[in-house]
DNA sequence: CCGTTTTAGTAACGCGGGTTATTGACATAT
DNA sequence: ATATGTCAATAACCCGCGTTACTAAAACGG
């Protein structure tokens, strides 16, 4: 490189004063009061320099690395077609911009979180971290916990110390079903978006449940279909609820991705939503509203839920001791063209 | 924190050795050969000590920072809806990975590019960057090639020292255009994917008009609109050709994305894809082949490319001076249902 | 005019780890 | 027995910056 590399001490130098100096004007430490003439002279020598503070160094020094971590919980292969992700990226890099931080992006391999997690920490590469989509399972949650570490999860966890933020998954999957039988629906078929071990799928499934309890309709397992994130899966999934003898005349699918699959899949059987099928989504991506017919979903504020996630985990970096706090934010429920009245 | 830092000295006493050993263990450094026992002596230190190096100071030390970054250039809005980026991502962070490297995700505001690579490399927060989404005005793309700076451009630039990955964005468009041409069509409307500015939308357009030429039809203006990214910008783009007299039997339309929009507008005109309009789309996103009816479109190998900008990329940071490549990969035209021949 | 306080600026150390030059111990050759 | 050459391990310095403790000069008060 032809350009080398230009230090506190070059800057130091040209503007004749002690590296201290150029330190104590570049983050204005108030304490030390320096002349306006010294501050301009640091400033232009700057300035003129062209000159950026090593990261690394100041990482170093004050033991901060002035970044935080979004740490994807799953094998890549699902986040391929995540339409959620995208939000959640530019809801944090909002937030953590204005906040002069990096944000660096991890996917941890199941089974392996723990030393995923420690590893982030201990090299500091990160101040702290946001979990998605966490799974019941994940022993590193726990091991989290204990190590005191600022982390805040995007999901609802049980019992857990960990700063969470979220919506009611289990009460908007409960609005949404309820939906369903407001509107004459008594079979209402279920495809989760992911595998119950995902605690929203775990979470949504539950609320369906308790929208059939509270209007005295009977659970009936052989309605009910696992997903798995994508498309694909949702359309395999409502293949094989159609292909079996049960009727039913809705279906709630807990991701509008996976719903996406699922109408189509609908088709492929020549039937018409909303005539011959309701279908209710979750999630709200955005271009739900453009399917055919659009779809009836959930709204989720996958924005505002990454800046709250971003907001909690910096109060966690500043304040060491601050509480842990279970954010829960609003929900909507979207009516547009894919649930109709049942009619038999 | 209860946990206090662990340091390469902690290892070191607790082996009853030098720290200098201990690095030579850590980075398995072969020009100086340390005794099996010595060795086996650190390596139960590192274990029982749960010894992590510290990555600020190994960055600083070593002068490389272990991390790529992957600067989006857009406003975030757009990139809400993208859902490219995810493919993206997944194809990096493998390659990073295994590499054991970090991924940093920066989204520089259009106008201010120049100061934010400049503050990212000299910083050192990143060893290489990875460009997303290039526009023709961006100034900071030419200072970029003078500074020297490992970068490698998803998507393509004309005469540029940067090296760059894509596919034939242009002929690409010129073979889906040809299709419908096959097909019988004559009246191509063209909906971009975004401003033109962004060399893909430009060169995707220039691809469309190599194919009328080719078939000596003539380019009308009026059958050509400006999309933004998102499907509402599509069928807002669709809404307008449909709403002017012009004829028209088949649109090419440079994005799934914006496809998936126009898909909806035409249906909203209460006409039919394919039998009164063919429509063929640009990207195959992963669920293109689930829309109603499943879209014709180009295959772009979205894994490949990110995959293929991140080997460019390690080549260039490790060996100085390693040659500009243009990477161009293959692209495919997937048919599916949305065209058909042309019928009058 | 001299002690005291304030102000402006600096020397020096530490953050944690990579790396070079050097040492001391031991084996080999003369 | 002395010189020569390995080998294993280390002392010491550097990366670039933040920060504490200290100093010299100026301002102040009586």
């Amino acid at each position: 490189m032809a350009n080398k590399r230009v230090t506190s001490q070059d800057v130091a130098d040209l503007a004749g004063v002690s590296r201290t100096t150029v330190s104590f004007v570049i983050n204005d430490v108030k304490r030390y009061n320096i002349s306006p003439e010294t501050r301009k002279k640091v400033q232009d020598a700057i300035e003129e320099l062209g000159y950026i503070p090593n990261a690394s160094a100041r990482a170093l020094a004050t033991r901060s690395a002035k970044a935080i971590g979004l740490i994807i919980n799953r094998n890549p292969q699902y986040t391929l077609s995540d339409s959620f992700l995208p939000q959640i990226i530019g809801g944090l890099l909002g937030v953590v911009n204005q906040h002069q931080l990096s944000l660096l992006i991890e996917w941890v391999d199941s089974g392996r979180q723990v030393e995923t997690y420690q590893k982030l920490i201990k090299a500091k590469h990160i101040d702290g971290m946001i979990l998605l989509t966490p799974t019941l399972d994940d022993k590193g949650l726990k091991e989290l916990e204990t190590l005191e570490i600022p982390a805040v999860v995007m999901g609802e966890l049980e019992d857990s110390n960990l700063s969470s933020v979220d919506i009611d998954n289990r009460l908007a999957a409960q609005k949404a079903v309820q939906h369903l039988i407001h509107l004459g629906h008594r079979k209402i078929a279920c495809i989760t978006n992911a595998n119950i071990t995902f605690t929203s799928a775990f979470q949504r499934l539950a609320g369906y449940k308790d929208a059939l309890k509270s209007a005295e309709i009977e659970y009936d397992k052989a309605l009910v279909r696992q997903a798995d994130f994508d498309p694909q899966s949702g359309y395999d999934a409502m293949t094989s609820l159609l292909d079996q003898e049960k009727e039913f005349s809705a279906v709630f699918v807990a991701s509008d991705n996976v719903a996406f699959g699922a109408i189509s899949a609908v088709r492929d059987h020549h039937l018409c939503i909303p005539k011959d099928l309701s279908i209710i989504g979750f999630d709200d991506l955005p271009w739900s509203k453009f399917t055919d017919p659009p779809l009836t979903t959930i709204h989720l504020p996958a924005l505002q839920l990454a800046q709250n996630a971003c907001f909690l985990l910096l109060e966690q970096i500043q304040e060491k001791d601050s509480i842990v706090k279970h954010l829960r934010l609003d929900f909507t429920l979207i009516k547009r063209k894919s649930t109709a009245q049942f009619t038999n």
